[in-house]
DNA sequence: GTCCATCATAGATTTTATCTATGCTGTTGG
DNA sequence: CCAACAGCATAGATAAAATCTATGATGGAC
């Protein structure tokens, strides 16, 4: 039975000129694509395309379904809008990435129901990779991210971009310095933040300089990692946003790497308006003090 | 996100005017279609439909997306219409119960092709609830199976109608009488023809006259059945179209349950033009004799 | 009151879209 | 001429979703 999404995925093919471009604006893997096509010329029992493997081109057959598909996935979306100004209150759903820190979105929240208190927010945290999931599959409307990665498949918006910073007690030896060499760092056990972005340059780093760290607490909790660097547990590296009293900040020299936080919107989604969400005008408002 | 089958619920409500009937028409369960309305209102984030348990009726936006969701369905039942066109040789697929003699469609088959040796036919055999899925989710074309069961889910056309007599082997002692009655048969061992619609009428009927039959056999394959009456292994009871070399088939008095065997199409299929292929003509011109 | 018709909800099941991994086939660059 | 590459297809596993059965809730009819 033909489907909308078949509907999507042809048109997709039409626009972008082969299959794998096709998938990666769909938000599905090629394959995925390529039987979803197949299904759809077994339902019209024609083929739509014929492909070589330089590019795809439109049958004859094909050409006269374009108009079709054309105009019903249009006839979709205007219902879709048609219907969407009748509609009260929409929830507004974002996805956050974990190693942001929950206070600065706990403000971001707190600011943007001070403005309208009749918004319903819902957060849900998460990798990079789940988020990426949840945006490409409608179950967010849009993410807090790290954007820039290469991969086109959403639209993108930068807030802020920043470093990365070591954490000490304020009273540890080097907490003082505005700039720490890692071989100085040889005697002290560390914090592993499990599910930060930086993870595999960090250990890179040590490795180059000859120190070999032990390791006293892994978690995925930022806040709980903040208190236990308070507490001397250990010591990490964290995100420049991250502070918590106690906390010394100081640099890792030469450690470059730098993350680029930012929204994540699929086309769609976009383009129903969702960017001029206050929350998100309230980050907006937010991120500027943020870039170091 | 809104899709195809989201429309097709909603209009089978605003056509039947409530739930329950709708999610007949549409083949599934109500509650299928009620999740599905959910669905689909959620997706636009208005209700749709105002529910009273006397009857459902349209809210505004309801009214309003009526005429999309008409357009739509419209223009996906045109694009299809149009691509059928330019389709060749569609493949036939029919479902066929088991309780019919595959000799019957083995010569529907051959005189069909004798007809047009380019026809693609496809058979697949199940019990009547397997057709009905098959028929209801168009993984075949139609059915060849029993009708006027009370359940209008489906376009039905009567073939022929017959009534269930004993098989005996050819020199067995009632072999030669016309109708035989089920107290003369007590001592006879039975086999149980395990797919057979009549299975719980016929054990009523041997219970309520007293007779307690015992079996040497239990089958899904009535060639196989066949064979074994013949062989004098036991008798049984089955459709009048059956008949083999060696098997007698004398009326059991008192046993008057009849079946209706015929054509179920989906109204898409059936108004398709499906139910013009030349298997179904010579089924048609066959049936008559078959009549009982 | 009880029965009946209607829609909603919950949990299990089945189907199906999707993913990852891999194969195949031309094309391109060395 | 071969290796690397780019592009689509296929297979098996996985995840998501539609669907089913069973049951609950509600209101009208008798």
């Amino acid at each position: 039975m033909m489907d909308r999404y078949h509907l999507r995925y042809f048109l997709a093919v039409v626009d972008h000129g082969n299959f794998s471009r096709a998938a990666a604006h769909c938000n599905v893997a090629q394959p995925t694509l390529s039987v979803g096509i197949a299904k759809l010329e077994s339902a019209l029992g024609t083929k739509l395309f014929v492909r070589t493997n330089q590019r795809v081109e439109l049958t004859v057959a094909g050409a006269r379904f374009l108009n079709y598909a054309r105009r019903i996935e249009g006839e979709f979306n205007a219902a879709q809008r048609a219907m969407a100004q009748t509609a009260p209150a929409a929830l507004f759903r974002v996805g956050v990435l974990g190693s942001i820190p929950g206070a600065l979105i706990a403000r971001a929240v707190a600011a943007s129901l001070a403005v309208d208190p009749s918004l319903r927010i819902e957060i849900v945290d998460g990798s990079e990779r789940e988020l990426s999931a949840h945006v490409a599959r409608g179950r967010v409307d849009c993410a807090v991210t790290l954007i820039d990665r290469g991969s086109d498949r959403f639209e993108e918006e930068l807030l802020f971009e920043e470093g990365y910073a070591l954490a000490l007690w304020a009273d540890h030896p080097r907490a003082a310095e505005a700039v720490v060499q890692g071989e100085d760092l040889a005697a002290d056990t560390m914090i592993v933040r499990r599910h930060c972005e930086a993870l595999g340059e960090t250990s890179r780093h040590f490795t180059e300089r000859g120190v070999r760290p032990r390791f006293s607490y892994r978690s995925t909790n930022d806040e709980r990692v903040l208190a236990l660097v308070a507490a001397r547990l250990g010591i990490t590296i964290m995100p420049d946003c991250f502070e918590a009293p106690g906390v010394a900040r100081p640099r890792l020299s030469g450690f470059t790497l730098r993350r680029k936080i930012g929204v994540a919107y699929t086309l769609e989604s976009h383009a129903s308006g969702v960017s001029t969400h206050p929350f998100l005008q309230t980050l907006r408002e937010m991120a500027p003090a943020l870039n170091v």
